[in-house]
RNA sequence: GCCACUGUGGCUUAGGGGUAUAGCGUCGCCUUGGUAAGGCGAAGGUCGGGGGUUCAAUUCCCCCCAGUGGCUCCA
């Protein structure tokens, strides 16, 4: 007998032998929800025989581990229906992922027909309702199973002498070497969906055979499914490609290019807003502002080291009379320049140059989508020339800078990455190992001190240091660089920066950091318009104000209300055409400006207008001048609500 | 760049081998209207581009271009 603890009941006596699965079913019952169990803190399948006194705990499906395992077994039924309908594919990995689960096959490429198809077996599957069984196997054995799979066998032999790479599992008439655990049969994934198709490739290498990869979502429950299918459609919904084209804030014209967006009036407001706070905050923080050429000679590229490295995201050479020329994908190497431009004393340290240049970066066509991913991207970028003493300070500056810009524009759902280089990939970076490490220590440093939370990231350094990113999720949960602050200890060389230090010797340790905390325009707005769904902040609105008359009789004063508040710097429109009051409303809405003034008889009489905010609350009777002071003063204080109606229940 | 899917007036869209729907918007007339559809009428499309098959192509085939979702990459 043996006695297994499990929840806070007395421990139970068993039969030594007995699973980990009849033990659940014996205390919690067949509807416990339970998928596999949590045996002494290791996940195990129901199959798991106890022979030793131990815990027990069920892991529910609906539990984050729970819904791991199902999407990981939903994986493998993926496999089991792909091998039945297309016996030539050839399975190499099927990882749980959020909300689902990818399986990567070696077939040709598939289309929704054959999703469809394969969706419906994977169905008759469930419905057979194949117990999911572990089978243990020694090397030998386990490379007969999966002889005919090279990719399989490619993943065995890393792992030789490992035990995680003995089992395998067995549903129906198909086997896959897997660790476990699973759950113990097909009926537990009923709710899933098979969503999409894509190309991947072997290990993630071009070079390496292209995969055909499956994705599917897969749930506990019908509501969980349910749950995320209405997401993606509310993402749908603040998609900012949709309400681009509807607020009309760019275009895209494919006689111009993709990845190449034209900012109409309203996205150009959006941006120039943006820009004039960034201005304000940089002016405050001690930065100076230049412009530089958006093309240069091949020889400065050279110098600052992109050229071999950064060299495919940079647009081609043109030819000149007078040499080659490239346009900028970075406007550190000209800041650079602007630096050494004159002896510098350790008085002026430090020195910190702002631009809002525009650079191009030669993105892959495929990768280009609205303004998320552009080959345009317009920097609120930065240099900061100093010493290594005085980079933690301005570490420090730039975090708080981004936390304080994150707030007033209403974004709190972020975090942070300290972005390492892969010392195993050390061609992608300057080759000085001890520098590396020394300046990764730094970062680290600077960010325990401030009690800022972070994740590392290694291979996601500059190719010149480490970074800081700030990272965000995308509608559709991908996850986007913001912000981003980084060390560069390469620069001082092949630019030569030096100052004079206390001493009067010529000091090169120049340390540089480039930042930018807005990111690009086009992905910060691309960001803003979908965390806002379009309704920005009264200080961003294109439109923030819309007029609209009740009948011709009052258009002079309409006109008057217009002036008023475009003399206090409003971005105000008039409707003074004859549609009805109904119709123009939900005209405008399309618009979304901040408030809409209703004038009619009432409000031509007293001097007054009715004011309706975006969300439909409404006052009356509110006086011109009381009005335009308050949006005034909403504009000037970057509010982040619309604070001019009191809430109407 | 690679894979899959998509591409019909400004927008949303129906249709599908015999040159094409509807709504919104636009314009005109009527209406002078108090908070998400007042009435009538009109204009507007070589069905993304090019080639092919066919008596006939917007529809089928091929090649481009662009968009969407992925891969890869990245702000």
């Amino acid at each position: 007998m043996i006695s297994v603890e499990i929840g806070s009941d007395e421990p139970h006596e068993y039969a030594s032998g007995i699973s980990a699965g009849d033990v659940i079913l014996n205390v919690h019952g067949k509807r416990s929800g339970a998928v596999a169990a949590l045996v002494d803190g290791v996940e195990r399948d129901f199959s798991y025989e106890l022979d030793a006194d131990c815990s027990v705990e069920p892991i529910l499906g609906e539990s984050a581990a729970g819904l791991y395992i199902l999407r990981h077994s939903c994986a493998h039924l993926l496999a089991q229906a792909v091998t039945e309908l297309f016996p030539d594919a050839k399975p190499t990995i099927g990882p749980p992922i959020d909300h689902g689960f990818y399986y990567d096959f070696y077939m040709d490429p598939i289309g929704d027909e054959e999703l469809r198809m394969i969706e419906k077996k994977m169905k008759e599957h469930i419905r057979a309702n194949h117990k999911i069984i572990r089978e243990e196997f020694d090397n030998a054995g386990l490379r007969e199973v999966i002889a005919d799979n090279k990719f399989k066998l490619e993943i065995m032999e890393e792992k030789i002498g490992d035990e995680v790479g003995s089992s395998a599992y067995r549903q129906g008439d198909f086997i896959d070497m897997c660790r476990g655990p699973h759950a113990p049969s097909t009926s537990h994934l009923r709710f899933f969906k098979l969503t999409s198709t894509s190309q991947a490739y072997w290990r993630a290498d071009s070079k390496r055979e292209p995969l055909t990869r499956i994705y599917g979502m897969c749930y506990a429950t019908k509501e969980g499914l349910k749950a995320r299918q209405k997401q993606i459609q509310e993402a749908g919904k603040r998609d900012h490609k949709k309400i681009g084209k509807e607020m009309e804030l760019y275009m895209i014209d494919e006689l111009i290019g993709k990845g190449l967006p034209v900012w109409l009036p309203n996205g150009e407001v959006l941006k120039s807003e943006i820009e004039r706070y960034a201005v304000e905050t940089e002016a405050a923080y001690g930065y100076d502002r230049v412009t530089t050429p958006v093309l240069a000679k091949q020889q400065l590229f050279e110098c600052s080291g992109h050229l071999p490295h950064y060299a495919d995201s940079m647009y081609p050479p043109m030819e000149m009379d007078d040499g080659t020329y490239y346009l900028k994908a970075m406007n550190c190497p000209m800041h650079h320049l602007i630096f050494a431009n004159k002896k510098r004393s350790y008085r002026e340290l430090p020195i910190r140059i702002a631009e809002y240049g525009t650079v191009y970066r030669n993105e892959l066509s495929g990768t280009l989508t609205g303004l998320l991913r552009v080959r345009m991207l317009s920097m609120n970028d930065a240099h900061i020339y100093c010493t290594l003493d005085q980079v933690a300070a301005e570490f420090a500056d730039n975090i708080r800078m981004v936390q304080d810009y994150y707030a007033t524009f209403g974004f709190s759902d972020y975090s942070f990455r300290l972005s390492l280089w892969d010392p195993e990939n050390p061609e992608k970076y300057i080759d000085q190992p001890e520098n590396w490490e020394s300046t990764e220590n730094h970062l680290r440093a600077i960010l325990d001190d401030l009690g800022v939370d972070y994740v590392e990231a290694v291979g996601e350094a500059a190719f010149y240091g480490p970074k800081v990113d700030i990272q965000f999720h995308t509608l559709l949960g991908r996850e986007e660089s913001m912000s981003t602050i980084q060390l560069d200890f390469a620069a001082k060389e092949r630019f030569e920066l030096s100052y004079m230090d206390e001493t009067g010797a010529e000091n090169g340790e120049v340390f540089v950091i480039h930042r930018a905390p807005l990111s690009t325009h086009e992905r910060f707005v691309a960001f803003l318009t979908e965390h806002w769904a379009g309704n920005f902040p009264t200080w961003l609105s294109p439109i923030q104000v819309q007029v609209i008359t009740i009948s011709e009789k009052h258009k002079a004063y309409a006109a008057e209300v217009g002036d008023a508040l475009k003399a206090a710097g409003v971005r105000v429109k008039v409707d003074d055409s004859d549609a009805t009051i109904g119709k123009k409303i939900r005209m405008h809405r399309k618009m979304r400006p901040a408030y809409m003034l209703i004038l009619g008889e009432e409000e031509t009489a007293n001097s007054t207008v009715s004011v309706r905010a975006r969300n439909g609350d409404q006052s009356n009777g509110v006086p011109i001048d009381d009005f335009v002071a308050g949006i005034f003063a909403e504009i000037t204080n970057r509010s982040p609500e619309l604070s001019l109606v009191p809430p109407q229940s």
